[in-house]
DNA sequence: GAAGATTGATCTATCAATCTTA
DNA sequence: TAAGATTGATAGATCAATCTTC
């Protein structure tokens, strides 16, 4: 809970070397993977910075919130879902306010939460937004890969996933 | 060749809206993959910085060089294979060689081209961190995935990748 | 003029320190 | 004092403009 850990947590391989190396088509297709996260996440940046003045984080920031009918969550809440840590988030709330997308208010209840609340514009600008985005991921990754493809993609990602979680939690 | 175009290239999805929504279980997949890409790439870069002093692709960047018996690549070359834009790769290199981890020399045949050579010192830094980055990679990537299904990720991978390439050549 | 590369301005992410409420 | 959240300083990425060599 509460968005991303800091970098300085434990290192994931306390042992250290030696290194059992891995195969060559292993090197393979981890550079496929490694190159296609770094062209993917440049390739959606670009589409929403050019259509709609968003970061993929702050698209996805309106998105979440848009999801639950009060349209608000904690800002931790919200860091988690947008796989940003606390700190990022604030910044980046912060700029999306003075553009009205976003605005803050205190939890009534316990006054250390921070609520997150999509405005109506906000809304309006993700609504605005949202197909020409579900197009290109659509085009760019469910289109190539087929559903089922990409369900098994989406899996291995959940190992992946809960073994960094796993890593870092024992820290 | 010569990295990545820059973001304001053509949309991929130029007729724009309306959005063939995708299924609940491919917005799950796509997520558990958006996910996946957001915390690995930071892990990796925290376990570099921590251990090595090195960004990722600063890491990548030395490790491409040390790759060919000459420890010399073009720079647009380097930026292709370590996924980076031309001037990105030119800030990087301007810092890793204030560190003497790189040298720039220009191309003795043509002198549009400079050449980035690694060091002595660049190549040992990289000899001392790949066993602890090359573990990291198995611990968080190899293992929890297992050889099948991380190439098939790997030619999911490239799918994807020749799809965004082929998107960006056509603008 | 075109390709390769660099530069400078601006914007964003990160880390560490701080602040607030319970 | 602990959890949630914010802030400020620094480092890095991006874009547009420029420079160099052919």
């Amino acid at each position: 809970m509460g968005g991303m850990p800091h970098r300085t947590s434990k290192s994931t391989n306390p042992g250290g070397e030696p290194a059992r190396w891995l195969s060559a088509e292993e090197v393979a297709a981890w550079r496929s993977v490694s190159r296609m996260m770094a062209r993917l996440s440049w390739a959606l940046e670009g589409q929403l910075q050019r259509d709609a003045g968003l970061s993929f984080t702050e698209y996805h920031a309106l998105a979440m919130l848009s999801e639950v009918p009060t349209h608000t969550r904690r800002m931790s809440e919200l860091a988690e879902l947008t796989n940003a840590s606390l700190s990022r988030l604030s910044h980046l709330v912060t700029r999306l306010e003075r553009r009205n997308l976003i605005r803050r208010e205190p939890d009534r209840d316990d006054g250390r939460y921070t609520n997150a609340v999509l405005t109506e514009e906000g809304l309006a600008q993700l609504v605005a937004n949202a197909p020409a985005h579900v197009n290109t991921v659509r085009d760019l990754v469910v289109d190539p890969l087929g559903t089922d493809d990409l369900l098994q993609m989406g899996a291995a990602a959940d190992r992946i996933i809960a073994r960094i979680d796993g890593a870092n939690q024992s820290s």
